[in-house]
DNA sequence: GTATACTAAACTGTATACAGAAATGTCTTA
DNA sequence: TAAGACATTTCTGTATACAGTTTAGTATAC
């Protein structure tokens, strides 16, 4: 027993994974006769989920062009790790003024329980998603649901460039301990909240995500000016 | 000579405007019909600009039964402001980083030139358009696009109880000088900002937006709280 | 008088048709 | 061979029709 899904819901939840993996490539034209038939749905639905992924950044619109999927440059991902950094931090600072220690607790208890499959997980889409979890839950303590849901856009629009970053980082020679960095990142941040030093918590955060975003903005500049080689 | 509009941009640019002003009520069901009578769009562009203002979270829609305007609660307003406390401070940590002091200079040269407008203003709209218009060049000084994009967003969604709120000051009888406040705050941001000091122009920034968020918050519940009055 | 079942009207969700614009391919000319 | 004009095809923008659902109104029973 499936719940029953609009044809505006199919078409929305699969077009939004499509972009948020990239499987359109940055800059790409959408065909809209050609996804009424991958999707089994006609074009009035369908133009409804391509207007709401524009709005919500996943893909661009031109006045009698179409749709198409979001460019993907260095510049928009720095632009939205310090989105992301903002509304992290901030949730912080909320968190430490609202959040109970029990829901605290609760977070530690989240990351013991998963610091085994963390470190055993090889799949990298996998592990991605569990720290976006555990940022997610610590953003969740703000009790703020507009931040949240913000931040979650933002996550996925990041996700892309952040998977292959970790493949290089899994894939490199001097192979360091990455996991075991995020891990003991994510407990001291934790942490410092429990204790409601706010300043110190503050300070982790914003360091743990800028020095995984300078690597991967870095990464996405390499590609990008890779594409313009000649013969590339 | 008028730029020729589409249906779906007279549409999306009509219903965005009412739902800032709250013309459509809180939670209250729009009728499609109605709309494509009043906009004379039928009905297929008329919900494509429907289904963005959803996702920019003007409004909400329920299957089978439509789209509403979104509610207004003294928490959702008290989560924008959140928003936009992490947006602004974070623009301006990032405009310390990245601005030239001639960018600076230049936002200091627009107060300078709408100080005497500002304060001769009488209509409550023009004055806020006027603050936000510093507050958005201040985060434009980042250079992250996206993130005044939304912060434009944030800025829209709170601007009716703002206004209400503006409202209230002038007519209080001990009326304090509320627009030299502001001005005189944002003078000294922008010093602080220009001496590269940018631990005081971030907690006068916050303490800038903060002291009128909680104000407006509470005129919310107030107003909240006397629609559930008996006979009210 | 209140609650319930039924009927009719209104409204939403979606398919489809069609006009006009954009893109593509072809042919001509230099 | 390259460039430009033209013709053709494709695709987008939007109106509209219709089925199915929700809502509102009415009558009936308790």
């Amino acid at each position: 027993m499936t719940k029953p899904e609009s044809s505006f819901e199919l078409a929305y939840s699969t077009l939004r994974k499509k972009a948020i993996e990239f499987e359109f490539k940055p800059g790409e034209r959408l065909n809209e006769s050609a996804l009424t038939r991958q999707l089994d749905v006609s074009r009035t639905p369908l133009r409804e989920a391509l207007n709401r992924l524009v709005a919500e950044g996943f893909l661009t619109f031109e006045l009698g062009r179409g749709f198409f999927c979001r460019p993907l440059s260095p510049e928009k991902i720095q632009e939205l790790y310090q989105i992301r950094c903002a509304l992290e931090t901030e949730a912080l600072v909320r968190a430490n003024e609202v959040a109970s220690d029990a829901a605290i607790s609760d977070v530690v208890h989240y990351l013991d329980q998963s610091e085994q499959a963390y470190e055993q997980c090889s799949d990298l889409s996998e592990l991605l998603r569990m720290d976006e979890e555990f940022h997610m839950k610590l953003a969740a303590l703000s009790g703020n649901e507009e931040m949240v849901k913000l931040l979650d856009n933002v996550n996925e629009r990041i996700r892309y460039v952040r998977i292959i970053n970790l493949r290089l980082l899994r894939d490199r020679r001097d192979n360091p301990d990455y996991k075991q960095a995020s891990l003991s990142a994510h407990r001291s941040i934790l942490e410092a909240l429990k204790e409601r030093d706010q300043e110190k918590a503050v300070t982790k955060l914003r360091a743990h995500i800028e020095r995984r975003s300078e690597q991967t903005i870095e990464l996405v500049r390499v590609a990008f000016s890779q594409l313009y080689v000649p013969g590339g």
